[in-house]
DNA sequence: GAGTCTGTACTCGGATATCTTCTGTCCGAGTTCTCTAGG
DNA sequence: CCTAGAGAACTCGGACAGAAGATATCCGAGTACAGACTC
């Protein structure tokens, strides 16, 4: 079980975007500069981030991303799942069902224990997600480079 | 983000191998019939249980897998980390060490607050799955089942 | 008849190919700004 | 001097290779039982 490093990437890229200026754009560029990140590998995982509704993409000149919605209104769950999919790591191939002492069909009408279990845990991990949003984000980068931060992104907005 | 499917098997086939008779072992071939499953590959997640200290092995006409201790004890995470490894699915690359804002490392003294929100979602799951032991498992499995699962692990038994 | 020895059959364990998924990259479509030319 | 037009530069988006890990498999090492032989 491994996350895609673009979960980090995106988490840390959203907290940054959410402190440009109202009304101004991060090119990826800028923002693949900030963390020193390859910039088409990020586009892949912008891309997914856009079409998860989470940000906004505009193209020319002064484009780039922005947030979609109002940063409190955005969960670290979305972010991760828009990136690695919503689906559960744990797919219950219903094995039971299978081989020498097969569980009959109509005692299947409910979903396997085994199955029960794991999406128990992993409802605990979604809800723990869910708990953070981007302004919980923001609040992670230190005050003092809060500061350079927000400088470079209107430097480098037109 | 995806388990190996070696954590059904194995939630399953622990579960199985928890019913076999006091004294007695489960050979793989057995296990492997009894959902049906590839053996060789199998093997591969057995062995996994046995370095993890969950299963011993014996060879042998009459070897096998056994618990290596009270089924109470054995919890649903111990299966999983064992196949799985226990390192959180998130990996933290210290990317805010690196580009052009980055964290003077006097300030990175404590782990990076994105990590520590992937790292309290990981424990939630963790603890989830903590709560479940061996026991329970093995109520999982249908009691008309059980009796032939019984059943067939004492004729196995030699 | 009892004990011992040898052989066989059965078990698990490590080393080895194949394939899907993640990683990394490139070039094309679209838009906005800017510069220039004309009125 | 102002306006309109065309060009250019910059942006994102989808299609294309390479690498790592999961999947699947085989053959070898070790052990307990069973049979046969000897005393």
């Amino acid at each position: 079980m491994k996350l895609s490093q673009g979960v980090e990437w995106m988490l840390h890229g959203v907290g940054v975007i959410a402190h440009a200026p109202p009304g101004t754009s991060v090119a990826r560029r800028v923002l693949a500069e900030q963390y020193d990140l390859p910039e088409a590998y990020l586009a892949k995982h912008l891309k997914a981030l856009v079409r998860a509704g989470i940000l906004t993409a505009t193209t020319g000149p002064a484009g780039g991303f922005r947030l979609a919605r109002d940063p409190a209104d955005i969960t670290a769950l979305e972010i991760v799942e828009a990136i690695e999919g919503s689906a559960s790591p744990f797919v219950c191939q219903e094995i039971r069902q299978r081989g020498l002492v097969a569980v009959p069909p109509e005692l299947c009408r409910r979903p396997c224990g085994i199955s029960t279990v794991m999406d128990r845990a992993h409802q605990a991990w979604r809800e723990s997600l869910r708990d953070v949003t981007v302004v919980d984000l923001m609040r992670l980068i230190p005050k003092s480079l809060r500061d350079k931060l927000v400088a470079r992104l209107a430097a480098n907005a037109r």
